[in-house]
DNA sequence: TGACACCTGGGT
DNA sequence: ACCCAGGTGTCA
């Protein structure tokens, strides 16, 4: 499913009604989408419970909910992850695979809320951590710099040393973290660059409008709750609208928007990749 | 560095 | 009965 917009979405919808709220129980219906291992008898206390809920946060694809007292949970939300945020009282949501669920109180108001983690395929899962300060030292090891904040040249400079597809570089996440399939196309397409090209022969004007581009893109997927072409789905159930805004991902066999040449698809590393033959000849 | 595996579900 | 999917870890 998730690619940063869509889970940075995900990140400020569930910021904005879980802050402040204290973890009262968590429930786990299938232990192996906790991705380390862990006793019964510890994993309340490594899930939150009793703890105050302090931040969200983000990097890349990844994010995590922390607590008061520094514990925190990562999550990867693979292709199908996805939070929901029920009322109590309200009607349970019928779906399968309800994963966990944590009881969330929100004494002030006296009102307590439901948090489901759900994950068909289970690509996704989650990894406690001691500390939050624990979690963002294996995140900086794991991951390149988050695709929002990366300087221009540090771009051209992570780009260029490899001879790789740019396309298939994008998708690294050691190079770049946050861009996947949709917005690698995409943002390609906007560039005027052909997926294949070598990451090493842009040049250094390609790479900083490239990474413009990137930029651009993915805060205006934010804008609208992020692309939904299958599964996703916001806490508050609601899809996102950015994919009418796709100018080649999806598009193939339909006119280009811009130039009206036919859109192709072909497989690259194994992805689905889709590209205008005539605006994209750059490299 | 690419091929394959991991899963479930939807479309043809 | 196929093939395909917003991801990513492991293997030759």
């Amino acid at each position: 499913m998730p690619e940063l917009p869509e889970v940075e979405h995900i990140r400020r919808t569930l910021a904005a009604r879980i802050s402040g709220l204290i973890v009262t129980g968590v429930r786990v219906n299938r232990d192996d989408v906790v991705q380390i291992p862990i006793s019964k008898r510890r994993r309340s206390r490594a899930l939150l419970k009793g703890g105050a809920i302090k931040r969200l946060s983000r990097h890349g694809k990844r994010m995590a909910i922390e607590v008061q007292d520094g514990r925190a949970l990562e999550f990867g939300l693979g292709m199908t992850g996805q939070f929901l945020l029920e009322d109590v009282g309200g009607a349970p949501g019928g779906q399968a695979h309800r994963h966990v669920i944590w009881t969330l109180d929100d004494s002030d108001r006296g009102k307590v809320y439901r948090l489901v983690w759900r994950d068909p395929r289970r690509f996704g899962g989650l990894t406690p951590f001691e500390t939050g300060q624990l979690m963002r030292q294996t995140w900086r090891g794991k991951y390149g710099p988050d695709a929002l904040g990366i300087d221009p040249d540090a771009f051209h400079e992570r780009l260029s040393a490899t001879r790789r597809s740019v396309k298939t570089a994008l998708l690294d996440q050691k190079i770049l973290a946050g861009v996947g399939n949709i917005y690698a196309d995409e943002a390609l397409f906007r560039t005027g660059v052909h997926p294949e090209s070598p990451g090493c022969s842009l040049t250094p004007r390609e790479t900083k409008h490239l990474i413009e581009h990137i930029k651009e893109i993915l805060r205006q997927a934010i804008e609208v709750g992020g692309s939904t072409i299958r599964d996703h789905q916001d806490p508050m159930d609601q899809p996102g609208a950015f994919q009418a805004s796709h100018a080649v991902y999806g598009r193939e066999a339909a006119d280009c928007l811009v130039c009206g040449s036919t859109i192709r698809k072909m497989t690259l590393n194994g992805r689905g990749t889709h590209w205008c033959p005539k605006c994209q000849m750059l490299a």
